[in-house]
DNA sequence: TGTAATATAATGTAGCTACATATATTTGCA
DNA sequence: TGCAAATATATGTAGCTACATTATATTACA
């Protein structure tokens, strides 16, 4: 469906205003698909990456710092969702011994299962992205991406 | 900045995960960019768009129904949003007198003014968006986030 | 060394989405 | 007509972002 009719407007003042809506309107769609998937394993996006940013680092620890800075929202409380995954049993947490502001945390071994089964997944979700899109289209759509937020 | 500097990571398992994580940052990252203009007028992106849907069809009324279909994220509570903008000043409210479960809801004076301030400051950002792609370029997106949608 | 500046993390608040459920009204049809 | 199904909206809950503030630990440097 095209954005004029998947939102019901029937024209945009410009190809940048269009552009606009058409990134948020498309992020949401593919955040509401992956949603889907996440439900399943009582996850949500924001613990889904940070469980991910997490495993790239197992075995050793990342701070809340660290976290904040790989995650897709920046400001979002990286604090709360390792509360949240803590309390799901999914990664540990400790007080780092070489600077005592910092926290440990680390993915656990039910947290990597967890993220391996939800990848599975993830997976299939990507091959249907690839009947809409030839590599070579989604390569040009990354490109351009990019270069669109080359003004920040 | 490129997406994997962007979040650091190195490097993805296929065009098409990392173009996930592309849409999903560069549509968080416009909606900060718009954000601070909103804030400005002490609007929040789904206000800012309600208003929008609700000037479009002023100075008739539309059903919380009809803001619901236009809305970018159609699960938002419009409800919720429309009280939030009627505690704002900003739209009236009232009983559909056709169908008593529908609510009427216009946009008034205030939010007509508040509106048109907010939209010279969103031109403004377009133009910037103009100098980082060309129209061409920006059509060419736009063709192809719609084409990634048509596995819905 | 002592103190101010900085860094790290946690927390409080408003408003948001996603989902489930509740309530009231209208419609369809046996 | 009467009642079940459908429709329109509101509300409760968990978890989220954005922002401001706080608490604590470390660093810089006069």
């Amino acid at each position: 469906m095209i954005i004029e009719e998947a939102i019901q407007q029937k024209k945009f003042k410009s190809e940048f205003e269009k552009l606009v809506v058409n990134i948020i309107y498309t992020s949401r769609w593919l955040e509401y698909e992956e949603g889907k998937l996440f439900r399943k394993y009582d996850l949500t996006l924001p613990q889904y990456n940070l469980l991910r940013i997490l495993r790239g680092q197992y075995p050793k620890a990342a701070s809340v710092n660290l976290l904040i800075e790989r995650m897709l929202d920046k400001s979002s409380n990286a604090s709360r969702i390792v509360e949240t995954l803590r309390k799901k049993g999914l990664v540990d947490r400790k007080a780092c011994k070489a600077d005592r502001r910092k926290v440990d945390v680390i993915i656990n071994k039910k947290g990597l299962e967890v993220l391996e089964e939800a990848n599975h997944d993830m997976a299939e979700l990507h091959k249907d992205h690839q009947k809409a899109l030839t590599t070579k289209e989604a390569e040009q759509l990354n490109n351009l991406l990019d270069k669109l937020r080359t003004i920040e």
